[in-house]
DNA sequence: TTGTATGCGTTATCAA
DNA sequence: TTGATAACGCATACAA
């Protein structure tokens, strides 16, 4: 057949001259905008556009919308580590949340968000990794200029942008303790080691604890596991092979209480009964491998976060943003219970 | 101090205001097509320019540049299970190839990429899922409108898009064949079991493998995975506790496969020692979990098809779309072989 | 070497 | 109930 395929992609204006309309009522019916008590326009109008913008495949563009508006329907996820089990959970939830939205949920993987703000104009951010010198001010200055941020980070005030704080040290010196219950000596995977403790963080607050029981630190349980799972493998590979090896591990990601997981396995320790693990995040909850993991965070952590961002990219502006601070608990499950 | 902090986003127009240049010298300098032939702006000029922005925090709106050229600098993954280390493999393949590049990778976690391609207008799109009715027919139209495809599918021809076409069946044959080789007994975890054979698609490929050797298919060792990872570890939980057990385990894919291997570690079973166990992929070289898991499928996948990606993003139509066939085979490793 | 003017596809204001 | 039309921010042909 010679079908003069259209060469070009279907604008609002190919819509009208088919429905023989203006685009004004094409742009009207498909914003949904055609009840309003403004602008009525007539039901058989509005079938006869639908019918066309059908038959033409016709999707307006988001390019050309947020150019008018400012919006685009999108929520940006800049994620530093998308395999962690953490990322992957929150990816998860906000999916849930956009549903039945005119919200499309975007993940940018270990991408630079600075530029990507401005440039993509989302409806909203969330940003896990705004540590970089000049970030608060960036953040300000966004923030200021109508952009719509949420940043978790330890540190951050918020300034016009939502901040995510965790209990972290909190948390994990009431994992170490709790471990220290049940285990007399206990091991950290973390992916600096204890070289350089920064006071306030997750290895400083297994360190405290330690040393609040009158324990000694030993070195040597406490490698660095890198910043990948299969470097965090080979570590919790190598601590688990030593004669004289921790009774139980801390893990302060979940890719590294993965890791270790894993490592065990291979082994042919039994988490729970032969080796006890624990991780920092209860992410687990969500993507189940299946084996309880024991970890301390906050309860329905992902969920909330996912809400507030659907919240913000709704433009729902009557809390005004500031800091969102997530208490954490201990969840005991298999991975230091036994089966 | 009294900061009356500019309340829009920083546009060209202010740039150039700053600048005290036209906005068309901004658009040039900031493009880098400050020097072609035609229009060549002056080095004092230029830094002037990029002073202005950077002072302003201004970053060109890929939005309006997009109305405007109908490039976005975007490439699009939509996968339907992003925790699969498929996908994630996918993810970190793509986002180094686009290093360096003016390219910024964005996923699509479990989304509907059929108006997201349009709405989105990114330069080339990956998609996994197009096995919906009208889909080939869509397709079609979207590429003789200029969009970017590249598609997964068994049976889609290439029509104006590329196919990515994989082995699948042979693969899995030569799975199932080189498993057998070495065990006397081979179970399979596929999502759905063996109910309902796809004629040329993975569990066939195993059942005919068995019959082609006379041995009987035991559909107790073939229990439906289910879509997601946790299934998958309840089902090949359940197929190891059993007395009879096979002694090996061949997964369809990659997520069931690490389930398998999970499982097998909960129960203290040893891979490559207890337990035989494969998959079908060949992802784990990128996601390494450790342990080496024997997999059939092609070589350097991840890397070609990141550089096919890249490639159409950057309009080279040099090749015209087209089939991308994929040759599969067996790599050995730990998880069948032992340690 | 730089500026002016126009158009990209959309939404929104206003008049009809 | 609908239609003209201006504007959004940017890129580029063409004029200067």
């Amino acid at each position: 057949m010679a079908q003069a395929a259209s060469p070009r992609r279907p604008t609002i204006r190919m819509v009208a001259e088919r429905a023989g309309v203006s685009v004004a009522t094409v742009s009207y019916v498909l914003s949904g905008r055609s009840s309003s008590p403004t602008t009525r326009v007539g039901d058989e109008t509005a079938a006869r556009v639908r019918d066309a913008a059908e038959a033409l495949g016709y999707v307006p563009s988001s390019a050309a919308r947020a150019v008018r508006t400012g919006r685009t329907g999108t929520v940006l996820l800049s994620l530093t580590m998308l395999s962690d089990p953490w990322s992957l959970a929150l990816v998860e939830a906000v999916r849930r949340a956009t549903r039945g939205t005119d919200l499309t949920p975007l993940v940018a993987a270990d991408a630079d968000w600075r530029p990507l703000v401005r440039s993509l104009q989302p409806d909203v951010v969330f940003i896990d990794d705004a540590d970089r010198p000049g970030d608060a001010a960036l953040l300000r200055t966004l923030a200021a200029s109508g952009d719509r941020l949420v940043v978790m980070d330890p540190d951050l005030a918020p300034d016009g942008f939502d901040v995510i704080r965790n209990d972290d040290h909190a948390g994990c010196r009431l994992l170490a303790e709790t471990l220290l219950d049940r285990y007399e000596t206990v091991g950290l995977l973390s992916p600096n080691g204890i070289a350089r403790l920064r006071p306030g963080g997750r290895p400083a607050a297994y360190v405290e604890a330690l040393k609040a029981r009158g324990l000694p630190v030993r070195p040597e349980w406490c490698p660095a596991a890198g910043d990948d799972e299969s470097s965090a493998f080979r570590a919790a590979l190598e601590l688990l092979r030593r004669a004289d090896r921790p009774q139980a591990l801390m893990a302060t990601s979940e890719y590294i209480g993965q890791a270790a997981l894993g490592a065990a396995g291979a082994l042919g320790l039994r988490p729970g009964t032969d080796i006890g693990i624990a991780s920092v995040g209860n992410a687990f909850a969500t993507t189940s491998r299946g084996l309880g993991m024991t970890s301390v965070g906050p309860e329905r952590f992902f969920e909330a976060v996912a809400e507030l961002l659907v919240s913000r990219a709704a433009g729902d502006d009557g809390t005004p943003p500031g800091e969102h601070f997530f208490e954490w608990q201990v969840f005991e499950r298999e991975s230091t219970l036994g089966a």
